[in-house]
DNA sequence: CTGAAAGCGCTAACAT
DNA sequence: ATGTTAGCGCTTTCAG
């Protein structure tokens, strides 16, 4: 059995309120005297108060839960440790749980993390499965991140169409005429608007999208690979891929095929992970500021945790394009070794 | 207010034990007629039960916890998936946390965990900080994965000093004599076998290992990318490298220093994580059995669980060596171009 | 400055 | 077959 207050309380010789005052540094109400030989007691035996007890009573844990898709995602890994980060700064202890983009399991970390009684989670919703208007079932404030969900709109995202708006537009600018398309899920929000904005550059500059090009799947590098088979026998120039992964999966698949990236074709991603740098070719992709999308978010759901009754904002971050080795001009101006 | 156990009984006309009853499906004890009519009720106005409440008297939880040091490190998040859907396979939860392979937030979490009551943890121990001999502080069963801690011996693990003896052996067969070492930190327990495996391959073929050419530092991309500056200017045609992502960045960072691996120089990684294989030129690596690995682990745990007073053995896993792009025959049988 | 006692929501004897 | 009751470990009025 672990001790509890009430050990401690009989050790002092004082009664288990005085004890959970010291505990929790009520100021007022306890004798210096007393309150540093509790403290001392407490030290000594290593006693550790019981969070489930205390927060039966209190209705805090001083812990949030955070919900991605996939952890093998460096983007979403990046903001699970931005959200740590920002969250251990206000003394907050985070648990993470991997959705496997399921709704399903989506739903059992947000019954569980609830259960457990969180203060609050931050979530990237899901997006496999479908979604019932109000089967949302959070029973604590929630923000969401990177996927907005109708009916629910205090969240950080990006503006994805502008962003895969100016990928594209690069490629245009560069003189390719015929692109292609590789997109993660088509069911998901950011897939579709990226799309979107993929076709609206094509649009603007006067270029035909041929569906037959656009690609769908998840957002792997497994999906990068396999639809590398489709693409190096396509009649295109450039792919605009829906993230960085996929990008890698495919350029790494084309050269299979004797397809060359950016020699035979140019490719670009999405998201600015870090092994788009490193990667050879180096990956010419939209950045998302994720480290300050963390941030932000967490200290949000602060906000609403405090405050519940609160309005607040959703906030839309801006995108930047970053040029660098899987993209360039078409025709090549200079021969392909 | 939340719908508690008391207002469904009131509802329903019986007692709350009656309720509780149906609720965790003790057979005996309730009438068919009365046990629908509360299902129903239940149903009906959404109760859900207060998991806190019950773990209170029940002190069982039905969820983990997973402490790794690096969720950006795809060896470590595939440990996770594999946790996760093992443990989701037996219903419990599990709640993932990220160390950032540092004593004091392991410890953190450590407590985190236990104050919240989950049944058990797995652990990727930390390896920067000192740890005293028992400050362990486990209150609940733990099963270590991948590094072991003195005196905790239950855990799964590998030979990592025959696996780089395996990485190393290959290299000097291949007819290097100047090898390179890139480890993670010094620290490390694996980093330090895995140390021992390359030096006893070298002595094992009368080869002088050169401490100048080995270099220590963080398990990352980034790591690998600044240890290569260094290494581009060794006399060396070959470098072992203890993990994957050291693997890649060195790679990335030879490159710009006009380097080029297998041609100018070979390199393996250590894990055989995806992006090993896709990377161009894919890397030679030891492969880790890595979701076994995490099944087995989370199935320790649960027969700790269910019987704490059980003698566990750890096990320890072989390794496998697969022989990639990134190494080649020296001196090159081929000029390179 | 300190203690007594009620109660958070639930389970598990023990009664009936 | 169902109800009563005593806690689980803690906080928090309310008294003194």
């Amino acid at each position: 059995m672990r001790l509890t207050i009430k050990h401690i309380a009989q050790m002092a010789g004082v009664s288990n309120a005085t004890v959970s005052r010291v505990i929790n540094n009520r100021d007022a109400g306890v004798g210096e005297d007393t309150r540093q030989r509790i403290k001392q007691i407490i030290r000594e035996q290593g006693y550790r108060i019981n969070v489930i007890a205390k927060s039966m009573v209190t209705r805090r844990t001083n812990s949030i839960g955070l919900i991605i898709p996939d952890v093998s995602n460096p983007f979403f890994s990046d903001i699970a440790k931005s959200v740590e980060a920002t969250a251990e700064a206000s003394g907050f202890t985070v648990f993470l749980c991997n959705s496997d983009d399921t709704l399903e399991r989506e739903r059992r970390y947000i019954s569980a993390l609830g259960d457990r009684g969180v203060d609050g989670i931050v979530l990237v919703p899901a997006s496999i499965g479908t979604r019932e208007p109000d089967d949302l079932g959070f029973i604590v404030p929630v923000v969401l991140m990177d996927r907005p969900l109708s009916g629910r709109n205090v969240g950080v995202y990006i503006d994805n169409a502008h962003g895969e708006y100016l990928a594209t537009e690069l490629l245009i600018k560069e003189g390719h005429r015929k692109l292609a398309f590789c997109g993660g899920l088509r069911s998901d929000h950011n897939v579709a608007n990226r799309f979107k904005g993929f076709r609206q550059a094509c649009s603007d500059y006067g270029i035909e999208v041929n569906e037959d090009t656009c690609l769908f799947g998840e957002f792997t590098v497994q999906a990068g690979i396999s639809h590398s088979e489709q693409i190096a026998v396509m009649d295109v120039s450039a792919c605009v891929c829906a993230n960085d992964l996929i990008a890698l999966g495919l350029i790494a698949g084309l050269k299979k095929f004797g397809k060359l990236v950016p020699n035979d074709i140019s490719v670009t991603g999405f998201d600015n992970i870090l092994l788009s740098e490193i990667n050879s070719p180096s990956i010419t992709t939209v950045r998302q500021p994720t480290i300050e999308m963390g941030a932000i978010a967490t200290r949000m759901l602060f906000d609403l945790i405090e405050k519940p009754e609160l309005k607040i904002l959703s906030k839309v971050f801006q995108t930047e394009l970053v040029i660098r080795d899987s993209t360039r001009p078409f025709p090549a101006s200079q021969p392909s070794l």
